[in-house]
DNA sequence: AATCTTTGCAACCGCAAGACA
DNA sequence: ATGTCTTGCGGTTGCAAAGAT
């Protein structure tokens, strides 16, 4: 015996909510609260779908619901939980007062995957460039200018080099600006050697795309996600969800060291948002690709950086 | 001014999980 | 244990508005 229907189809109203049906379900819900809602709209004499008078509360007459546009600091959390939660919208917008789950899905879908399109646009357009780069075919100074080309011996593979994010421009490159990368970490042993002739030179960039950054190690957050969804809203949560729920990370944490770690996992959503905002990235930019390893929240640095 | 194209968003649809009988 | 109901979720669609030609 197959399901049934939600609803009988025929003779309901479709499409737009009129200003009068908003009305009706308003006052409905006010006198009886929500839920029942298969046998809703009957009650309340709308000619509409129980899912639909669901979704026309929750998505837009709900009292809370927040209007206007989403706000910079809304939408760098939204990256932030993206790269978290993956496509689960509704536990992104748990987190996001007074916004919803399709508004939020909307706004990915419209403003920000588009943006981060552009962006590995631009790293795929570049990505020949590189090849030669690699190569010793060409070959550029720090300022730029061609010079001679010569194929380059390298004694060491390294994947992320001299890359400076622009919000990190000006700041010496050290364990205190670099988020989520400290002393004992092969991040920071990388940083501390001055290579910047070697930049990009066995730097395959292939394994390093801007989508990779944000998305390859979702899955694993996005198990240890599942195991955190107990805490409690707010940025400050999301940001402490994805340093404690980290999968190899089971050690006890000293106050001071959360602290911190928590402070580099806000300062690394505030680079996502800088980093978008930014013109497009050259590979010859100064772009600190380490940052984005750091921005995975990698414990697995050492598969970025040799 | 008219037409075509693109964009943004509200709404729809199918599916799945959990509750319940 | 099984079937049905209710609710919620995420992907997709359709349409109106804005922009381009």
């Amino acid at each position: 015996m197959g399901r049934r229907p939600c609803c009988a189809k025929e003779g309901l109203n479709r499409g737009a909510w009129s200003a009068r049906e908003d009305k009706i379900l308003m006052n409905y819900i006010q006198v009886h609260g929500e839920g029942k809602w298969r046998d809703l709209p009957q009650r309340a004499g709308l000619k509409r779908c129980g899912k639909s008078c669901r979704l026309r509360w929750l998505n837009y007459l709900r009292p809370d619901i927040k209007r206007g546009n989403i706000s910079a600091e809304e939408e760098e959390l939204i990256i932030r939980l993206h790269k978290l939660l993956g496509n689960r919208w509704s536990l992104i917008a748990g987190r996001l007062p007074g916004r919803t789950d399709n508004e939020i899905k909307n706004y990915w879908n419209t403003n920000l995957s588009k943006r981060l399109q552009e962006y590995d646009k631009v790293f795929d357009s570049n990505k020949q460039v590189n090849t030669l780069r690699t190569k010793g075919i060409i070959w550029e100074s720090n300022q730029g200018e061609k010079v001679d080309t010569h194929p380059v011996i390298r004694t060491k593979a390294v994947r992320c080099r001299k890359v400076i994010i622009p919000w990190q421009l000006g700041n010496q490159i050290n364990q205190n600006t670099v988020p989520g990368c400290y002393s004992e970490s092969p991040c920071f042993s990388a940083l501390q050697e001055d290579n910047s002739d070697g930049f990009l030179m066995d730097f395959h960039i292939d394994d390093l795309f801007i989508s990779d950054v944000l998305y390859s190690d979702s899955r694993q957050d996005h198990i240890k996600a599942n195991e955190c969804e107990s805490m409690g809203d707010g940025e400050v949560q999301a940001a402490k969800s994805n340093m404690s729920c980290r999968p190899d990370d089971d050690s006890p944490v000293d106050p001071l060291v959360y602290d911190a770690r928590l402070e580099d996992s806000m300062d690394e959503a505030r680079a996502a948002e800088n980093w978008r905002a930014s013109d497009p990235i050259l590979p010859n930019d100064d772009l600190e690709l380490k940052t984005f390893a750091s921005f995975l929240n990698s414990e697995h640095h050492d598969h970025w950086i040799s």
